[in-house]
DNA sequence: AGAAAAAATAACTAAACGGTTACTTTTTAT
DNA sequence: ATAAAAAGTAACCGTTTAGTTATTTTTTCT
């Protein structure tokens, strides 16, 4: 096994991932085409399976990087310091921010779900999770110890409420549009759904 | 043109409807197979062709049927008397209801999102849930004018929520249920969550 | 009963699909 | 310079897929 990797197969490599990401997001595991993604990536096929293997050793790979990602992102709404109140207006807005820029994390976490497949396993999602879920609970507890917060207001189900209602306004934004007659995609319906959110909760919370 | 239909016929076309169904739900649209269709209806797969035209056809048919079932359901909630408050616990609970004895709907819908919902043309789908959503507009706006509900309360915002709250807890309970660590699929915690789905929205709308 | 229409079957087809083989070109290290 | 390794190519393969054809069986109507 060489240890040290030509430049090019480099360059390669990251082309087909960007390429199969499109893809996969658009078509989903089993529309997806393989020979789409090497034509796409100006790449001849061979080379995708020099890389990847198989067609499910790419799809992982392209999950995996997406899934990294929003590790990534989240990393930056846990500040131990804040206060409760603007922690949660935080996490909504940097939630909104990143499912708007990534449409394609949102696409594949659909396809995955769908598929009831395991292509990132259990552990490794739940791992990944732990430190926002923890730091959720950990300032709406702060936030009761402070009398900010209602006693009885009920953890679990209020950072399931967050979650839910920040990744379902991307998730099921063409249905919704069509039914509500909105065009919810609109940077102004979407700044203002974060403001709602945040202040439908903070409300509960108070209440 | 033959006005009458063959008895047989149409129980072909009914169990026709019912297997794809379920093959729709569980592998989409291009992960669903005509061939494990017919060998699941029991049909040749001649008989799909004659009644659907394609699988275009069939899977539209299947939409659409899955549509009105909702439709119908929902037609239920819709009490022309009832207090603002009772109404919107009563959506809740009969969404819930619905959505827990029907996961095919649950994951067709995903399905049709991700492919951008075309199946079922715009229009048809606006006439289906048009009812539903005059009601809930109604009624918050009674509330509003019987002094139930704060004024300034966002009708469209309070809507969303509503319908993404209900349509999430099922759409992601699996993913969810691993990463909260909890059975969320539970008659107990089904109940609890549309319990506190109604409180959070009735809270909201008194704060 | 018997003719016409509809329902049903099995066997087929053309295209598409994921994946492979045999081979050539380019890069790297000595 | 050159040999070995890696990158790249084109043509191919067995299978699967949506969809069709040719034919027989069943039902309906007179």
């Amino acid at each position: 096994m060489a240890e040290k990797q030509y430049r090019k197969s480099e360059i390669t490599r990251e082309r087909l991932l960007a390429v199969a990401e499109e893809e996969f997001a658009e078509w989903g595991f089993f529309g997806a085409r393989v020979d789409e993604i090497a034509r796409a990536a100006d790449i001849n096929k061979r080379m995708l399976y020099a890389h990847f293997g198989s067609k499910e050793g790419l799809y992982s790979e392209v999950l995996l990087s997406v899934y990294e990602r929003l590790a990534e992102c989240e990393k930056q709404f846990i500040i131990e310091g804040l206060d409760p109140l603007a922690s949660i207006r935080n996490i909504v807005f940097v939630s909104f921010k990143f499912l708007s820029d990534n449409p394609n994390f949102v696409r594949l976490l659909l396809w995955e779900n769908l598929n009831r497949a395991g292509a990132v396993p259990r552990a490794e999602l739940e791992k990944l999770k732990a430190p926002t879920l923890d730091y959720m609970r950990r300032q709406i507890k702060r936030g009761k110890l402070m009398g900010l917060f209602r006693a009885d207001a009920d953890e679990y189900q209020t950072v399931l409420s967050l979650m839910n209602l920040c990744f379902s306004y991307f998730s099921n934004i063409h249905t919704m549009s069509a039914i509500l007659s909105r065009d919810m995609a609109s940077e102004s319906d979407i700044h203002a759904r974060a403001e709602y959110i945040s202040d439908m909760l903070i409300k509960y919370l108070q209440a």
